[in-house]
DNA sequence: TTGAATGCAATAGTCATGGATACATTACGG
DNA sequence: CCGTAATGTATCCATGACTATTGCATTCAA
């Protein structure tokens, strides 16, 4: 199985601020509609979001989900993290029987080696808001919108 | 399962370097043994690394494996690509409905981001050769008998 | 009180990956 | 030539992480 957690977790957070945004009130069950997966699926990634106070649900009638903090201050590296729980970018083998000089240190090698890989993409996400992905997302939008227009207008021109 | 290609086939090009350099034959048995794992792993792994120049194996009796090229010119981007094989480091959600208009750019987006991630990683593998590598094991080597003569000095005296 | 929502547990399904085995092929060396 | 030792390759099974589904308890507003 491919992990889609990170993918999912991310679409999750940036549609509940669009539809903040919109002015509509978002519930497991649209983010899981407009996701084309089980609202199942959507709640228990929302579990681990809420813990680290990503996200905040209210239970009830016309309860719903909305980011706890403002996008600003969500980082997707705070959303990699709190959705894949520990899980490292690459691991070493971890039963290598380590009876040469080298096993030993390939190990270690390695290890470090995937540390730094993890170091860079953590960082990088760092770098990126909830609210700066979102503005981006709508500037695909209307460059998508325009980019319509002018196919059109060639088609027909 | 855990992706262990990567690391094992870093293993295998480094220890067929090294076992080089040591004047020995390296086989693939030689390598699952120094591995711990099935010989057959191996040789499934060694079938891409054959495949894009980057080993050579010789067979029947007094045969075995060696680099096919100069362990300067074989960076670690060059092994990961290989047996990785088309596999993305993340992959987005395939089968959104995109009913709203937020959900097609968020795919988009996102596809963006994993391209972005993948580039730094493979940018740093690519600033990496087999023998930079093998010298920094030979240092990990070097610091952890020097470790060792330390800690027992310590106990010593 | 009722309906709409989350919270949560249990279970089954999927599928890429690793492991194991067998056997054909190749090539060296006597 | 023939035996040995190695790669090349195919097949099948085991494993385990992740996804999907279902059901039900819980919460809370109207």
């Amino acid at each position: 199985m491919i992990d889609l957690r990170f993918p999912t977790a991310l679409q999750i957070v940036l549609g509940i601020q669009i539809a903040e945004e919109d002015g509509v009130r978002c519930t497991s069950q649209k983010l899981a509609d407009s996701l084309g997966v089980n609202a199942s699926f959507v709640r228990k990634l929302l579990v681990p979001l809420s813990r680290d106070g990503i996200v905040a649900a209210s239970q009830g009638k016309g309860g719903g989900v909305r980011l706890a903090r403002k996008p600003e201050t969500i980082t997707l590296r705070d959303i990699y993290l709190t959705v894949t729980d520990e899980k490292k970018l690459w691991v070493a083998r971890s039963d290598v029987p380590c009876q040469c000089v080298a096993s030993a240190n390939i190990v270690q090698f390695f290890e470090r080696l995937a540390g730094e890989a993890e170091g860079l993409v953590l960082q990088m996400l760092a770098n990126r808001t909830v609210a700066d992905s979102v503005s981006e997302i709508r500037k695909l939008e209307m460059a998508r919108l325009s980019g319509y227009v002018v196919s059109r207008t060639a088609r027909n021109g």
